[in-house]
DNA sequence: CGTATGACGAGCC
DNA sequence: AGGCTCGCCATAC
């Protein structure tokens, strides 16, 4: 399928983007907390498809949205119907080139590389 | 405007 | 444990 319009300056995508973008490197974050960061509580599976509606090259807030580091709740890449197919095998690679140990099925200890998000005041 | 469709997730068997 | 079934919510058409 194909996104046809979806521009940057739309507020849900750009507010799930924004959110996205300020996943460090060499960790990972859930749909789930990605949707619930950006004020969307049951949102997670819009989080896809604002994540597969990234302009190619787009960048937010300087930098390129790091697509890769998402994944689902169970700490598994998510399989797009194709389970350790050629997008799953992309996306592996990708968050094995940062430093984050992705299992053969695609799966990622979460308790080790999970974004916690920013500590605001403890 | 109604229905279908997911890069999801929590709950139930 | 491993599968289902439903909600969810923004889009597509």
């Amino acid at each position: 399928m194909k996104i046809r319009k979806t521009s940057c300056d739309d507020t849900t995508f750009l507010r799930l983007w924004q959110v996205v973008a300020r996943v460090p490197r060499g960790r990972v974050a859930t749909y789930g907390q990605i949707a619930r960061m950006a004020g969307l509580q049951r949102g997670a599976r819009t989080v896809g498809w604002a994540l597969r509606a990234i302009p190619d090259g787009a960048r937010v807030l300087g930098r390129r949205v790091p697509w890769h580091r998402i994944i689902n709740a169970e700490g598994v890449i998510s399989p797009r119907g194709e389970a350790l197919g050629a997008e799953v095998r992309r996306q592996a690679a990708a968050l094995r080139r940062e430093g984050i140990a992705v299992s053969r099925s695609g799966r990622v200890d979460l308790g080790r590389y999970l974004w916690r998000g920013e500590r605001r005041r403890p």
